[in-house]
DNA sequence: GCGCTATCAGAAAGCGCTTTCCTGAGGTAC
DNA sequence: GTACCTCAGGAAAGCGCTTTCTGATAGCGC
């Protein structure tokens, strides 16, 4: 039975002795047909085990389901949980999901774009941070103008704010800034902050937030070492902290994968947590209460923001205004952030 | 410029004064023409921001490039290692990636890999544990037959062997044996298995191979404590095992995601790892080392399995018999077993 | 019986492309 | 000048489907 091609609905038809036409009425049930024909269609069809051609489908149809979503890397904690939110969104609604993963490279973003264009995805996902510079903001524009305007839906999470799209956004400014008032009630007035690459948005708002918080109790600026959004970054940054020598009582990670890896570094160090020093994160990533000491952090919603990336690219747009959703974040306080001696 | 539609290639053409089939020539670089034309047509399509139809060159060349991967979750850190290894494999290839969660429901992987068929992906990648029972394997033969006699292909990882496909699979039984030497020369002689659900082949393999290794060295059989393969499960064989009176100097979890709920469900009962009971797991996620104690486990190259699944699906099938590929694990010992005072 | 409408099913158009076939223009050889 | 070859580029077929159009048959009232 080796057929070297798949069947088609014409062989179908043929071995139920019926048109191409009638065939194709009966497996769309969209027309009356005569429930002996029907019988027959149907049965030849099991038989030769019979799967529409999505592609002939498609294009005949001129629409086609598939939601792309695009981030850098699958096995990154936070984009899998915000994945996981959107593929159960979208396999709610019956559409096709396509994933792929940038490795943080520009060319290759841009190449996924446009392969889903290519496909006429219903909607286009983009997951995390991007690339903020004018050339890869100007191919952006170029891939995804022409995308929106032939009736593409293009929605972002946690990306920077100049895609005109529909966005979700977490809280950065506000959760940092609850963050820091935390720390502060717990004693901390000297604070270190691991950032990840000072051009991003995401990084800007959560140590920006941060710092205001600190700024509006009086409190001295916290000290910036600047590393790659990763568990190498964290642990390359608090090692180069530690190098210089630390001052600080509690440490800022402007992730959690960051904290990861900074806790890391201070074991490493022989620095104990949070005896010596505190550490906080920023995501709430499933695996940091299962850290030795669980990690405080600001805890987001990411499945649910999975959720809402979908719907709102695939909501009505006919009336529509840009439309940006601000997801909270709250503070969870777990052991990895000490209460300071009152009397400092 | 709200077009409502996509550019196609004759408005390009037309765009470009020439005809339909110069046009398509020249973006496929197929043949020679004149280099005016040749400007005008690439002027115009950049003009236009033309890109082609994906389903109509699928239908017309008769082939398609997406390679789709079903696992039951996306944020499942093994099956995430695999996934992060298959995607680099196929954007090396320049093959797009379909991704689907079957979130563990039988009903939803047939679904998805219908839609693959429908699409006429161009191969099928399985990754983890499938549902091992009768229905669902007719119900896979149903659609993996047609699929692999049109010419699709089909590979899977870590699954049981009852699909006559090429298949990537670890060397549960080896590593669970070498592992339980490890343990049994840090001088354990008591063990406890939390083990996955028994049907499942890699649960068999793993606690067998374990239990293997423990009758040869002539140590009484382990305790085996059956739970789902995830966190939760994990917590709640451990909490199982130690209502009933832990009496085991060694617990071996047979997923590190079961390990970390089973670290937990310790810690929660006041019980020390390694010093009251020694703790290890299998796959080695890339969590695990974060953990503390950090993990005993054996080591798995995930990524590296997916770039194999990926290339054995893409193989030249032409001489083919199915190849199974056995990936070797590694004992890697780690915080969380302790050797035992000789004189036990 | 006739003419009318309903119902069902086949014929055919067409979705956006690639590729084969074919024509006509230009070049070369004699 | 004629015969022949080369080659650029247009016309058209066809990939597998859906859907409109059209035609055939049956049913009804008179």
């Amino acid at each position: 039975m080796t057929d070297r091609a798949h069947v088609t609905l014409q062989q179908v038809a043929t071995a139920a002795g019926v048109s191409l036409a009638t065939a194709s009425r009966v497996l769309n049930g969209s027309a009356r047909v005569r429930p002996e024909l029907r019988d027959r269609v149907e049965a030849a069809a099991s038989e030769l085990a019979y799967t529409p051609n999505a592609h002939a489908q498609a294009l005949v149809r001129a629409s086609w389901q598939t939601v792309g979503i695009i981030s850098h890397d699958v096995s990154d904690p936070y984009f899998s949980g915000i994945a996981r939110g959107a593929m159960r969104a979208a396999a709610e609604r019956d559409l096709p999901v396509m994933m792929a993963s940038t490795f943080r490279d520009p060319e290759r973003e841009i190449a996924y774009i446009s392969m889903l264009r290519a496909q006429r995805a219903r909607a286009i996902l983009l997951i995390g941070s991007g690339f903020e510079d004018r050339r890869w903001e100007r191919a952006m524009d170029a891939e995804l103008g022409p995308y929106l305007s032939a009736g593409g839906r293009v929605a972002v999470v946690s990306r920077h704010r100049s895609l005109r799209v529909d966005t979700v956004l977490p809280q950065n400014r506000q959760g940092a800034a609850a963050l820091a008032r935390s720390l502060l009630s717990l004693g901390h007035r000297r604070f270190a902050v691991l950032s990840g690459p000072a051009r991003l948005s995401t990084v800007v708002d959560r140590v920006g937030g941060f710092q205001r918080a600190l700024a509006e109790a009086g409190v001295p600026a916290a000290e910036v070492v600047e590393a790659p959004f990763s568990r190498e970054g964290g642990h390359r940054a608090t090692t180069a902290l530690l190098s210089r020598g630390l001052d600080s009582t509690c440490l800022f990670a402007t992730t959690d994968v960051m904290a990861v890896g900074a806790l890391a570094a201070l074991r490493e160090h022989g620095v104990r947590v949070p005896e010596d020093v505190s550490l906080a994160g920023f995501d709430d990533i499933s695996v940091v209460r299962d850290l030795t000491p669980p990690l405080t952090t600001v805890a987001l919603p990411l499945e649910e923001m999975g959720e809402r990336v979908v719907a709102l690219a695939l909501r009505d747009h006919s009336r529509g205004r840009r439309r940006i959703e601000r997801m909270a974040g709250t503070v969870v306080l777990r052991a990895s952030t000490a209460r300071l001696p009152a009397p400092q």
